[in-house]
RNA sequence: CAUUUCAGUCACGCCG
């Protein structure tokens, strides 16, 4: 069995489901280790309704999930939206005696923090006997996450009070609590601390940085990190092109785009959305076909976000006809982009049109919000 | 043999 668990992990971890489900179901009896593994396989790759069924699947068989299977399921409620799942998976950790584990309290703090239901999350964080680094990570981030960022740089202080040292994750959630906060000076404090405590910079941190530099006004100290990062991800390269956009620089913005290609990082679709809005202004309306044109010769489809994109970059530019025509082609359209063409038409003084969208949007089956 | 926290992002409107 443990032979084969091996398989269906490695199998899932390549990317090959099927061939970790066929493994999966040649097991004579499966175990919790099985179990586990196909069920963090499908949480991996976002299938978490999926997963949550595997978990029904395993119970009815009567095979009784430990510690890890819990942290596993928890982690597969807390990236979908139902309520429920996770309450009766709270309760189900409980009903095993598992709530006092560090681990579990760390993920539940996790789960409540995505639930946008602080007070849990706090009153988890409390409960815990004994707390460790992640407990800290997980409350300062889900702070950070729902703006509470005043709230999130009070624990900060107070995991130093207790002398618990910061990682790179808490370091990530503070800067962001300081993007929203606006507040440069404690960003600068963190970025100080960051380069006493480690020789160079990673990406992650780099991109954190970056745009917290960019949020709070100081483009200089974003252009200033993103020189001193060299092992540079998509996320890197899309927080300097963020960056430039939020102040209006369309040409750096593109540039950094361009240069990201030349080094050679295959662009993902938000580096994609982002780049193209960055195509505003005096020459917004070629570089935003150039790039149109790149994209319709890179890829096979293109994606929601991406086609909203250039709706926006078209009717930015001025150029309806063009933003109708992607429109035209696109299948499968949201509110996100039927709102887009409509408020392209209303704008630039096209009521009829706009309305026309509207009507066409409802008869399409798609209900206004 | 499996496991918990972290970075770039969406249209419109409202408030700051």
């Amino acid at each position: 069995v443990s032979v084969a668990n091996t398989l269906v992990s490695m199998y899932a971890k390549c990317g090959s489901l099927d061939n970790a489900l066929s493994v999966f179901y040649d097991i004579y009896e499966p175990n919790v280790v099985s179990w586990t593994t196909l069920i963090v396989a499908y949480v991996h790759l976002k299938l978490c309704e999926s997963a949550i069924l595997f978990f029904s699947q395993m119970l009815l068989e009567g095979v009784l999930p430990n510690i890890i299977t819990f942290l596993s399921i928890i982690s597969a409620c807390a990236s979908q939206e139902k309520l429920l799942n996770g309450m009766h998976i709270h309760a189900q950790v409980v009903a095993c005696g598992f709530e006092l584990d560090v681990s579990i309290g760390n993920a539940l703090i996790s789960l409540y923090g995505k639930y946008k239901n602080l007070e849990n999350a706090k009153m988890i964080f409390d409960k815990m006997p004994t707390r460790d680094k992640v407990s800290w990570n997980s409350l300062i981030a889900s702070y950070a996450q729902l703006g509470h960022s005043k709230e999130a740089l009070k624990l900060l202080r107070d995991m130093r009070e207790g002398g618990m040292s910061l990682d790179r994750v808490t370091l990530v959630s503070v800067l962001e609590a300081c993007a929203i906060e606006l507040d440069l000076d404690e960003g600068k404090q963190v970025h100080a601390h960051i380069c006493g405590e480690w020789a160079d910079l990673d990406s992650i941190l780099g991109s954190a940085l970056i745009s917290m530099y960019a949020k709070c006004g100081s483009l200089q100290d974003s252009e200033a990190v993103f020189n001193k990062v060299h092992d540079r991800s998509v996320v890197f390269w899309t927080s300097m092109i963020s960056a430039y956009v939020q102040h209006e620089q369309s040409h750096q913005s593109i540039q950094i785009f361009e240069q990201m290609k030349l080094e050679g990082t295959i662009p993902d679709d938000l580096a994609l959305y982002t780049a193209l809005s960055a195509c505003f202004g005096q020459n917004g309306l070629d570089r935003g076909k150039w790039m149109h044109a790149g994209i319709v010769g890179s890829r096979e489809k293109i994606e929601a976000l991406v086609s909203n994109a250039l709706l926006s970059m078209y009717s930015k530019c001025g150029s309806i006809r063009d933003a109708k025509n992607v429109f035209k082609r696109l299948t499968k359209k949201s509110v996100v982009t039927w709102t887009t063409m409509i408020t392209a038409c209303a704008q630039s003084g096209q009521p009829n049109q706009a309305l026309r969208f509207f009507a066409q949007m409802q008869l399409d089956g798609v209900p206004p919000n």
